[in-house]
DNA sequence: CGATTAATAT
DNA sequence: CATATTAATC
């Protein structure tokens, strides 16, 4: 179908094979020859433009049209695909044996490399270039699935630590019984633990080496559920304070352990792996969906421990190093 | 029959 | 080549 109604073109087009030459816009001519076209049985033979002022196209008139209608409908439909000049690619199914051949390819063809290079290092036979091409397409949505996802993790465990700044804040500022009360309002934060792959159909990771060969290219599948939480333990009710810039920044400064799917496509991009084990690291501590004081310790300079005593002597030493030289708070924190 | 997957069009 | 759209399967 071409709006270039020159004739050349149009005998080219069909000296190269075309059956049928259409004309933008289509006529309703056309719709009726195309019809016509489509419901006789027999191959067609010859078709030449039509000469007599439509730019449609014409059949041949010797082809002989069958009636559909002696069949019932789905050997109807099996007959006109199958007698139907464009065949349609044979739809192949990607077994786990293929997406294996898939990924390997994908990870020795190296990041940026598209449906070509994939194709050739996969050398799989029945296998086109456009075949690899669609399921490419397909991985990368899933990839980029993934990533939002942590992404939207990241941002959970943020506020996370931030709603638990603002508690540390209520520490230093303690007004004593606070202070000793503090866990117990702590928001029963139990990041959910991890159901395992359950990999939903569409997340196209299946396979053990798969899996495998993928944390080693920083693609680690990160799957917290994240359907409850944060509703229940909001402490939004408390007096929010003003929120502490502090933890937030932190957290969205960090450089995210794989930002993209481009990045990882990026050939240059080479740091991904060292940060992906950390982030890694990170998930495996919330893996083990312990609470969030300890995970604390992990990420950031311990808190000092409390010594034993009295509180509120602890307070005043700390409210007093706010106009203290940089020695006074050092020998305060080596008391501590 | 809606979702998902793969082919094809842009 | 990437992405959008459509068709075929599940």
């Amino acid at each position: 179908m071409s709006a270039d109604e020159n004739q050349t073109s149009k005998s080219k087009a069909l000296s190269k094979g075309a059956k049928l030459y259409f004309i933008k816009p289509l006529l309703l001519s056309d719709l009726k020859g195309l019809w016509k076209f489509a419901s006789c049985n027999t191959k067609v033979s010859t078709v030449s433009t039509d000469q007599n002022g439509s730019k449609g196209i014409t059949v041949n008139k010797d082809q002989e049209c069958k009636p559909l209608n002696n069949n019932n409908n789905k050997e109807k439909k099996q007959e006109l695909v199958e007698s139907s000049v464009v065949q349609r690619r044979k739809r192949i199914r990607w077994t786990d044996h293929l997406h294996m051949k898939f990924m390997e390819a994908v990870i020795l063809a190296g990041s940026g490399a598209g449906p070509k290079k994939i194709h050739e290092y996969m050398n799989v036979s029945g296998v086109t270039k456009e075949h690899v091409s669609s399921y490419l397409q397909k991985y990368r949505q899933s990839l980029k699935a993934q990533d939002s996802e942590i992404q939207y993790q990241r941002k959970m465990l943020s506020s996370e630590l931030n709603l638990r700044s603002y508690q540390l804040k209520d520490l230093f500022h303690c007004k004593s019984e606070q202070f000793l009360d503090a866990p117990a309002h702590l928001p029963s934060t139990k990041i959910p633990t991890v159901h395992e792959p359950a990999l939903s159909q569409n997340q196209l990771l299946p396979g053990t080496l798969v899996q495998g060969e993928m944390n080693g290219n920083g693609v680690e599948s990160v799957e917290i559920s994240q359907e409850e939480s944060y509703t229940n333990g909001r402490v939004s009710e408390e007096d929010q304070l003003d929120p502490s810039e502090d933890f937030e920044t932190i957290m969205t400064n960090t450089e995210p352990c794989f930002t993209s799917w481009s990045q990882l496509l990026d050939p240059e991009e080479t740091s991904y792996e060292v940060s992906s084990k950390d982030y890694t690291a990170e998930n495996s501590e919330l893996n083990c969906s312990m609470p969030m004081e300890n995970d604390m310790c992990q990420q950031f300079p311990a808190f000092p421990s409390v010594p034993s005593g009295n509180v509120d002597e602890i307070f005043n030493i700390s409210k007093e190093t706010e106009n203290a030289c940089d020695e006074d708070l050092d020998s305060w924190l080596k008391s501590l």
